[in-house]
DNA sequence: AAATAGGTAAACAGATCGGTTTACTTATCA
DNA sequence: TGATAAGTAAACCGATCTGTTTACCTATTT
């Protein structure tokens, strides 16, 4: 009946204005205002700005959903997906390490949220490297992880340049075809 | 005579501040407080804290002297030499790209010397690829700016693990070793 | 000796921030 | 009908921020 509830419709305001604008640079005020809710009620269910913080990366948590799509396509479709955020225009790097940038404390619940997220992901790319049989799955995901952190990076430095998502799937392949396979049975899925 | 001019302390006491504990964190009292300075003073160097943000980011592009050593050594020393950051304890990620992310606007003078130091770096690693006869210099260089950048990024997040700059070097090897070259007299400097 | 330049210390102005409080309105449900 | 829960609007508090101003001090130089 209702369209969005009232937690959803301020999740959705400090999402955006999080994301575009940056943590530090929007005040509570803003959220509630671009929600359409008074502060007050914000305070209601957020007790605290960096609840608030807090639930706004938790909500970006999205879980991959799991697909039976050649693991090495998935493994580059990342970078696909990359390049596509950063054409769009409205990227603004890694909402996380942005997080972490910005809040500076790393006892602050973002900083584990932020370091939860990240190894979700290299975890995700180990689970497809040991798919495809490679032999040290654990490395090489540290590796694509960092390629994709890399791309994030310089895109945000670079205005959001599809190129450099690119590069980095192009070097993923080549990490990929000099990786080391565990037997010859585990090959071609 | 004067162990230090006015000008020095101020940007010793703002590099010191702004990249420990992020530049929107540290406001233009704290910074002349640790400089020993009054506030009256940095105001007279710098007429803005844009002003000063502008100079402590430039302070820091510090020009690589030009090495001798074999290109190949120079390239995997730059991980190393990301390591050794990581490793000292108060790495805090890379200044430029902190303020980036701080300041938000594209427009900020900050931005544009952000992408002239990425620019310089890539370069820096264009050259050396050149001198070892890489085929498609630029396009690898990219990479290998993407892998460091990539690193940097990871270590914020991830409190400044020293792994991480070793597995970004590994990859780089990799990327080398599978690099076409030139022609055969290019080889083995 | 007097003028000038550059410094200190501290109060001040105006804005914004996170967070609280007050007073009022609405809708549900027993 | 009337109690309860949840929301609004707006004033308010104290802290902090950038930047300015005032009043005073101290070298050096001419």
């Amino acid at each position: 009946m209702s369209t969005q509830t009232c937690v959803e419709r301020i999740l959705a305001a400090a999402d955006k204005l999080f994301y575009a604008k940056g943590i530090r640079a929007v005040g509570v005020d803003t959220v509630a205002a671009e929600a359409g809710v008074s502060k007050r009620t914000l305070y209601n269910h957020y007790p605290s700005k960096d609840a608030l913080i807090a639930a706004y990366l938790q909500a970006r948590f999205k879980h991959v959903a799991p697909s039976d799509a050649p693991a090495r396509e998935q493994i580059l479709g990342a970078f696909d997906r990359l390049e596509r955020m950063f054409a769009d225009g409205s990227f603004r790097g890694c909402p996380y390490v942005n997080a972490v940038t910005e809040i500076g404390d790393p006892g602050h619940v973002a900083a584990s949220i932020a370091v939860q997220f990240k190894e979700q992901r290299r975890l995700w790319f180990r689970a497809l490297l040991e798919r495809l049989g490679v032999r040290d799955a654990d490395a090489l995901a540290t590796q694509l992880q960092i390629l994709s952190e890399g791309a994030l990076s310089a895109a945000l430095v670079r205005g959001g340049d599809p190129a450099l998502a690119r590069s980095a799937r192009a070097a993923a392949e080549v990490l990929l075809d000099a990786a080391k396979v565990r037997s010859r049975k585990a090959r071609k899925e």
